[in-house]
DNA sequence: TTCTTACTGATTTTT
DNA sequence: TCAGTAAGAA
């Protein structure tokens, strides 16, 4: 043990072995040890990334190379940031005083704006858009313009140019290619949105890079600054860097070049958002000297999911190239199964995960946590969700709207920026009419009208308007009203006396805000209370209204789970960088997986993203992977059979086990084992397969199924039960018996049954509990 | 101004 | 199919 009076330096200096380093194999020890200059770590799927790069900080640190303050590290998402700042405090031991620019791009961005940002037109205390924001100003840019809006909408102008800002284009360098953009007003539309924002003293989120770009490459004087101050710069996911993000490295690593870069190629799985797969391709030219580490030990998956997964990349073209093993000897093949259609497919797994539940063949039984459905569209989440409820077996879907994208949460925050900030426009805009006060578009043209004319904000626009008398009726009082109150609750703020957590509340009632969705019937506004209740919750955390509208925009999180055993529904995307016991990966099949707008808007490299991305799916798993396709599926109201995913081909025999479909001629043996033994022939093209008899098979059984599964499941129940329930209301289940409603969420229900626990349930098999009484039985 | 009806178009979404 | 939006009717 290292004496702990000395400085960690000398302590790490006089220490034989850094303890931080145990455990490291050699090629995450070369690169944490890695000397000054540029690095690059390609780490495979599994392979300690993570650790990597957070015990390279400490190492950083330990040697005295480096201060808290002098390591810029960057991530992609607040979650990444989150947990590496907190494995580098736990290594360290004792917290030194935290690392001020460990954040995600954007967050340090903004921090460099709210100091720097007069240098591209923004005062410190600049608003962040969001996409909302965003295109309710585009569409009045395009209006303004007098395009028509339909063929021309505002959703592909928000696109185009948030294209333009990931590429690193603002209006001025705009290259001359671009100019027909848009029907040819793009270019002109970008100007005056930027324009716009400027007025608005506001940045979108692709602005917080751009803007820093613009202000190192103008002011020579304020990147050497920061050039200066950061000595190593460490960037996470590196091969999701868009063009922004990479000029913006290479400009802030100019100097010393102590750049070390760690990320995946075969994971590479947002260029449809901007990143540039060849910014890690090209590492090696761009920073000439680079050092180029492989961590290729995958410590997750066994090796047969290891081996399907590395089959399946080897497809690509124009990869680095990696090789992942592990130490693992057993381990499951790949399972593949084939399905009549998508409700059989859920049905499946569902029965497949009771089992996995329960524990069958010997093996343990499995907590639903473990098991997780990997699927390449949001779509198709609700079949699962379906079978989910109907069986009782407890779920969490990932993903969705963020938090503070819905409107109830957005509509409460532009009251709160409105009370901050008078002069936020988009803010009044977006609440000056909700609740409905009888302001509608002609009463809010007219405040835009008074406003504009007399260079003023919004809201004073309107106090002018009305004492000109310029709008009567019932939207004049309640206009004034709203007015008043604004004005109340900003004296209220300044005052100080009371808590803003309880300012918020009364902001909220007697704005009426609360009582609208109090008032609403529809199944989602109990919801929408109880996520408001959540939101002023969330101010606790936060000295002050200003202080939580500052980072609200980039920070708030997604609530993840209630820590109940479930099982993960989520997109494949929203699983990269995470792991799972058990994985299933539904849908693979040509059109759905790769998806058919993938290839035909981007060719083959939209294909070999979609293989990046089933790649990313398999190594997700640890012990158990599920592929599975379906030869029939109900896509936009009609029936579309399906071919088997080209992908499904690519896997290396060896490493998978075809499964015979359950439910194919009642037993699953004969046709089902013959179209399994085909499936893997990889000699027969996909086309002659679609010959074969147990296919053709596959597909009348589709079509003969598909009225009746069109119509839903038998309505044993449905007859007897009543539409809604209402909380409180004890109801009867034919499964789980006797419970009574605790929530209400649509059709779906969650149900606190005396026997078996907090469900959630589809209504149509409840009934009530005093007519269950009734059954003779 | 607001409620209703017709239409359209439909991946992935770290910030 | 279904959800989200945009133009008409009350």
């Amino acid at each position: 043990m290292s004496n702990p009076d000395l400085p960690l330096s000398a302590r790490a200096m006089a220490a034989p072995k850094a303890p931080y380093l145990e455990g490291l194999n050699p090629a995450q020890r070369a690169a944490v040890e890695a000397p000054e200059g540029p690095v690059l770590v390609l780490a495979g799927a599994g392979t300690g990334k993570t650790r990597v790069l957070t015990v390279r900080i400490v190492h950083l640190l330990a040697t005295g190379r480096a201060r808290p303050g002098e390591i810029l590290a960057v991530t992609f998402t607040n979650k990444a940031a989150r947990e590496m700042k907190e494995r580098v405090q736990e290594m360290l031991g004792r917290t030194i005083e935290g690392m001020p620019w460990l954040g995600t791009f954007h967050s340090v961005c903004v921090k460099i704006l709210r100091r720097h940002g007069e240098l591209a037109g923004l005062k410190g205390n600049f608003t962040i858009l969001d996409t909302d924001d965003q295109l309710r100003l585009m569409k009045q840019l395009i209006a303004a313009a007098n395009i028509d809006e339909k063929r021309w909408p505002a959703r592909a102008l928000a696109a185009l140019i948030d294209g333009w800002k990931n590429r690193a284009f603002t209006p001025e360098n705009l290259p001359s290619g671009e100019a027909g953009a848009f029907n040819g007003a793009g270019p002109a539309l970008y100007a005056a949105y930027q324009a716009r924002l400027a007025a608005l003293n506001a940045a979108d989120f692709g602005d917080l890079l751009l803007h820093v770009v613009t202000i190192f490459q103008k002011h020579p004087d304020v990147l050497a600054q920061y050039q200066r101050r950061f000595r190593h710069v460490l960037v996470d996911e590196y091969q999701d860097t868009n063009v922004a993000q990479y000029l913006w490295l290479r400009l802030l690593a100019a100097g010393h070049r102590n750049i070390c870069c760690v990320g995946d190629d075969d994971q590479s799985v947002y260029g449809w958002r901007g990143a540039e797969v060849g910014n890690i391709l090209r590492f090696e030219k761009d920073f000439s000297g680079a050092r180029v580490i492989r961590l290729e030990q995958n410590y997750r998956s066994g090796p047969h999911i290891l081996g399907a997964a590395s089959g399946l990349i080897a497809a690509n073209e124009g990869r680095l190239g990696k090789t992942l093993w592990t130490e693992a000897s057993e381990g499951e093949k790949l399972r593949l199964v084939g399905h009549w259609d998508g409700e059989e497919e859920a049905r499946w797994i569902g029965d497949e995960i009771e089992a996995l539940q329960r524990g069958t063949r010997g093996m343990l039984p499995r907590p639903l946590d473990e098991i997780a459905i990997l699927v390449r569209a949001g779509h198709q989440m609700r079949a699962f969700e379906d079978r989910f409820l109907a069986i009782g077996l407890p779920y969490r879907v990932i993903g969705g709207p963020r938090f503070y994208e819905r409107r109830e949460i957005r509509d409460a925050m532009a009251y709160f920026r409105l009370v901050v900030s008078p002069a936020d426009d988009l803010a009044f805009e977006r609440i000056v009419n909700t609740p409905k006060r009888g302001l509608g578009e002609a009463a809010q043209a007219r405040i835009r009208a008074t406003a504009q004319a007399n260079g003023l904000p919004l809201a004073e626009g309107a106090r002018l308007l009305l004492e000109q008398g310029g709008l009567g009726g019932r939207g004049a009082g309640e206009l004034r009203r709203l007015l008043d109150n604004l004005a109340r609750w900003r004296a209220e703020a300044r005052r100080g006396d009371l808590a803003h957590t309880e300012l918020a509340e009364i902001i909220l009632d007697e704005s009426g805000y609360t009582a609208m969705w109090q008032n609403d019937t529809s199944p989602d506004a109990p919801g929408r209370l109880e996520n408001l209740r959540e939101l002023v919750k969330a101010l606790d955390g936060f000295e002050n209204l200003e202080g939580f509208l500052e980072h609200v925009a980039l920070v708030l999180d997604n609530e993840t789970g209630t820590g109940e055993d479930a099982v993960t529904i989520m997109t494949l995307h929203a699983a990269k960088g995470l792991e799972f016991p058990v994985v299933f990966l539904p849908g693979w099949e040509d059109g759905l997986f790769p998806s058919q707008r993938s290839m035909d808007e981007n060719g083959l490299r939209g294909l070999e993203e979609e293989r990046r991305l089933a790649h990313v799916g398999i190594t997700r798993a640890e012990e158990l992977c599920t592929i599975s396709f379906a030869a029939s599926r109900f896509v936009h109201g009609q029936w579309k059979s399906q071919m088997p995913s080209r992908f499904i081909d690519e896997l290396p025999e060896d490493h998978v086990e075809v499964l015979t479909s359950p439910g194919l001629y009642g037993g699953g043996h004969g046709a089902a084992a013959a179209f399994g033994g085909q499936k893997m022939d990889q000699a027969a093209a996909r086309a002659d397969r679609c010959n074969t008899p147990g296919w053709q098979r596959m597909q009348a059984g589709a079509a003969a199924r598909r009225p009746a599964s069109s119509r839903g499941s038998p309505p044993l129940i449905e007859a007897t039960a009543a539409p809604g329930f209402g909380k409180g209301e004890r109801v009867f289940h034919q499964k789980f018996g006797y419970g009574a409603v605790t929530g209400v969420e649509g059709d779906k229900l969650e149900i606190d049954f005396e026997k078996a626990g907090v469900k959630k349930v589809l209504a149509r098999y409840l009934e009530a509990a005093d007519k269950a009484g009734d059954i003779p039985f």
